[in-house]
DNA sequence: GTGACAAATAAGTCTGACTTTTTGGTTCCG
DNA sequence: CGGAACCAAAAAGTCAGACTTATTTGTCAC
């Protein structure tokens, strides 16, 4: 999938923001652009940029005379998509999969309590075509295809939210979901559970149920926390 | 309060910025970096990490022989905390701070319920002081002490929660409190129920109450809505 | 109309010289 | 011994100009 793309800075960005996300400099480190340049084996213009982008993420900061040091974790801007990504992507997987899952689990229910007030006529359709898409593909190692449906379910709530903050998150939920199918364990067919509750919170939203598709999709998220062993018994 | 700060390329940001924030340019506009460089009289370096910044929180696109391209709304970083006090600072203000306002009201109260069980010591007693400060300070319009008790205190509940993207939420919050306090309608002290409702939530929090701790929480963010006129009756 | 080819265009890249700020040391008094 | 003033080095910041490369658009032949 698409990493910064093209340009001789983003090949820079795609191997020091890894790099720094996956805590190889520590907070503290300083890094010169001269020699990040000649390492890299770019201009200094084009080191520059790529600085200034890592800037922009609070991962780096730049001052004079002493050179780009690299900032603490609790300062980074983790809602960066780029920045999730390169997490997902490193060693810190388990634990950004862990705080991802939280957030969801936060943000969802309210999102499908607002969807069931806002939704459109099309969003309803879409939503509805699923949760179909999901349950024939719920038996026979058909995971992939589930995935698809899971993944549109969960941005078609999201988006119908109304909310832009709740729509942007699409893309972090499809790579949560798309990672607990590919890289975490999923040998079996879904929970037929989970697969009930999508279908139900999809009507519950067509009604315009904003109560019940909140507490639904609150069962929903909790089933994700459980997974990943988080909740207290 | 810090804007983009120094360089050449954070002062072009700085009206750049919440120029494209502000839809001054709709989407699909072709800007030029040559002619930018021109109009804000720097270098094109310059002007080419500043469209590199705009890039990257997908502000912009740029693609050779045609340009650099404003992007469609939906497709900016919106939990750019940049782009955030752009928006509040220009034209958008009033549904950024209703977007923010929502996002809050989902995260907040997840959040004090994880604070109850995770929070430190420490924490517990910094809570604590917040809640004796709002009070001490809820009459006689102390509003800017009370401002600063009351951001203090969500910041805290946040970070308490042990979750590194709930805690990152700190600034918006503080910028949400700050706005409702110096541009919104706030002639009067605070409402009395809300100060008694953060007292509540630090001794829930104290007690590890998870359930009463997010149950109050929900009803002071309840109180946020209805400030801006969000809920259905 | 379709295909190939050529020209125009704007971003992308590199280089080298120069400026500015910050820091750390040194020296010179008190 | 301590502090203030000063100096020099270091690294980011800035600029200008030349060159490369990809992409689009227009043209011309078939």
């Amino acid at each position: 999938m698409s990493t910064t793309g093209r340009g001789l800075h983003g090949r820079v960005l795609d191997t020091l923001g890894p790099a720094i996300t996956a805590g190889e400099y520590p907070p503290g480190s300083v890094l010169r652009t001269d020699e990040l340049a000649q390492r890299f084996d770019v201009s200094r213009s084009v080191m520059r940029e790529a600085v200034r982008v890592l800037e922009s993420m609070h991962l780096v900061a730049s001052r004079r005379r002493v050179g780009v040091t690299v900032r603490p974790k609790a300062e980074w801007n983790v809602y960066d998509p780029q920045v999730i990504r390169w997490r997902l992507a490193g060693a810190d997987r388990p634990h950004q999969l862990r705080s991802l899952t939280v957030l969801r689990s936060a943000i969802e229910p309210v999102a499908a309590g607002l969807a069931a007030k806002f939704a459109s006529a099309e969003q309803c359709a879409e939503l509805t075509e699923c949760a179909i898409g999901m349950v024939a593909n719920s038996r026979g190692h058909k995971l992939e295809d589930y995935l698809v449906h899971d993944v549109a379910f969960h941005r078609v709530i999201l988006a119908a939210s109304g909310n832009e903050m709740f729509a942007r998150l699409g893309d972090v939920v499809a790579e949560v979901l798309a990672g607990r199918t590919h890289h975490e364990v999923m040998f079996e067919d879904p929970d037929p559970a989970a697969v009930t509750l999508h279908v139900q919170v999809a009507e519950a939203v067509r009604e315009g149920d904003a109560v019940r598709a909140e507490a639904l999709t609150r069962e929903i998220t909790v089933g994700a926390l459980q997974e990943l062993d988080i909740l207290a018994p």
